[in-house]
DNA sequence: ATAACATATGAACATCTATTCAATTGTTTA
DNA sequence: TAAACAATTGAATAGATGTTCATATGTTAT
């Protein structure tokens, strides 16, 4: 099980890796990473299914890491807000720099 | 399955969320942040058993999250670089601000 | 060597979860 | 209204994974 109303603050930051780290669906947050884009158009992209798509979107969405806009028949996902931008920018440059391989 | 050795750095970025994903992996990385610790002291500080925080220091570890120091009888674990304790702590950091409320 | 302590490891199990497929809901156009 | 398009949802399944228990390995004492 995973989630009460306010968890401790530990548990809520686990349920955020937990959500990143599958790797389909950390590769549909950075596609809607700052820019909405459709759920057709992230799956064409990623090469995926629209419903596992959707699927994934739906954990994402509960999880408020993403939001859904409506435009016609088309629903516009981009990540929830700064703070979730900020995480995921913060982590690309931190896996962009050279690592130190201590041995 | 989960790695290559060197896979593309979305995968990378994937691995080191769904490590961090677990509420008591996560729980044990936050207790070795900066300073080291033995294994049995982080069992009992969090109500663990030995073998558990064994099992689980141990996939810490090969995703070199984590680094091993042994002394005497224990071994000491403790963050493996500056990077990850950056990582935890601007999550830590991240999490303590305010969420703005969206609806 | 034996004993006591600390950690690690393997197997087994139960739970969770990512994915697929089929069916449904919502939206626009004819 | 129907048809076409876009997205969602539910059920079913296969594979992954956290946890426990028992056993093994390593280390320091006696």
């Amino acid at each position: 099980m995973a989630h009460s109303l306010v968890e401790n603050p530990v548990s809520e930051l686990a349920d955020l890796f937990r959500l990143l780290g599958d790797n389909t669906r950390l590769r549909i947050v950075l596609t809607c990473l700052d820019k909405p884009i459709a759920v057709n158009d992230i799956a064409s992209k990623l090469d995926l299914s629209n419903s596992l798509v959707s699927h994934h979107l739906r954990l994402l969405k509960a999880a408020r890491i993403v939001k859904a806009d409506r435009h016609g028949k088309q629903v516009f996902y981009a990540t929830a807000d700064q703070h979730i931008s900020d995480i995921l920018t913060n982590m690309l440059e931190h896996i962009a720099e050279p690592h130190p391989e201590a041995d």
